[in-house]
DNA sequence: GTCTATATTGTGATAGAC
DNA sequence: GTCTATCACAATATAGAC
């Protein structure tokens, strides 16, 4: 038991999890873990068996808490407009919560992206029913859509942009003024729901 | 001298260049750079004193390839549209040819954002005078864009996310087909054009 | 459960022979 | 310029005392 009152091995996951995300998974020693935890080398091990296995129950669960969002959203039989401005809400919601998740995400996806796939098929999300949900929606709402998986990647990739290249705007166009940032990450939630929407309408 | 005629010096680099692009830098060991060199690390440090050094060396010569684009797009006086669509065929074109580097940046930004700063403040880029130059186009243009450097970031974001998280887009909605990402990387030069465009257009 | 001590291997880096 | 040998230290991991 710590200070808090919360078990060891909970405070472990808690300290590594931040650890883990901050420096990614080659770039934290377990030395790392145990010093910010208030604990030694061993205690981690005693828990959990490697740092790989430590690793893996991290990502997997914060990799999860966002990925069940995608198909609730769009499996419903509301007009495509609704579905964007959902998605679009949820997610970036959840990223300014928890703004290290997409280069988290992404530092992992480039090392072991099947460990990410499986991930995802696991969550029971299909991304190609999205794909399709998405092309019946077109049948009947008359979208400028060409390319439907064109759309989606568009949609994700400005939600997540901001995030995983903050370190990098925020110098550069906000003088690393982190409120400032802070505020036009707010902003991005109307923003990008509308860009999508005037981009895919008629006319 | 190796058997294609280059230099040591030289083949260290290029073999350097590409395990750094595939793991990070703390993802790679001068072993393993040294390895795929067929020489031994010794080597590695008569040439480029330290691993930091060596990486050092080539981030800012993959960097800097890409940079002095964006300035010399939008310091012209074409239309803000003609700019769009250089900017993105250019940007497109440089990760097509060069897939890896988009992940390359973007791990670097993580761990060392302000080294990325520093680069591209000494490549004479200045960001802010881009968004006042999209600000000015506005005047004459009478374009549906609020905030100039949300435009900014919807852009280079639509550019470098398909590049970002390939390995996952590739499999989950591509059946990890490369060819066909391939195409779909092509296309979307057009699309990524076209979608802007559309999205900032009045009416 | 938690610690100290230690095994084992890997890592960046240097010295010195050729 | 290139190699072998080696250093100093950091890494993951385990053994065993308490």
């Amino acid at each position: 038991m710590t200070a808090k009152g919360i078990s060891t091995e909970e405070n472990i996951l808690n300290v590594a999890r931040e650890v883990f995300m901050r420096n990614g998974y080659s770039g934290t020693t377990m030395q790392q873990i145990a010093d910010e935890a208030g604990i030694n080398k061993s205690l981690l091990h005693y828990y959990y068996r490697s740092k790989e296995k430590l690793f893996g129950q991290i990502f997997a669960e914060v990799f999860s808490q966002f990925i069940p969002e995608l198909g609730k959203i769009f499996m419903t039989d509301k007009s495509l407009e609704e579905k964007i401005r959902a998605f679009v809400d949820s997610y970036i919601e959840g990223f300014i919560r928890n703004p290290l998740i997409p280069i988290f995400v992404m530092q992992e996806l480039s090392t072991n992206p099947q460990h990410l796939a499986d991930l995802i098929r696991k969550s029971g999300i299909d991304p190609e029913m999205v794909i399709k949900m998405i092309s019946e929606s077109l049948k009947k709402e008359d979208l400028n859509i060409q390319d439907p998986r064109q759309f989606m990647v568009n949609m994700i990739g400005l939600c997540v942009f901001p995030f995983a290249a903050q370190p990098l705007i925020q110098r550069l166009i906000f003088n690393n003024d982190e409120k400032a940032y802070s505020k036009f990450l707010l902003e991005r939630k109307h923003e990008v729901s509308e860009f999508l929407l005037n981009a895919i309408r008629k006319g």
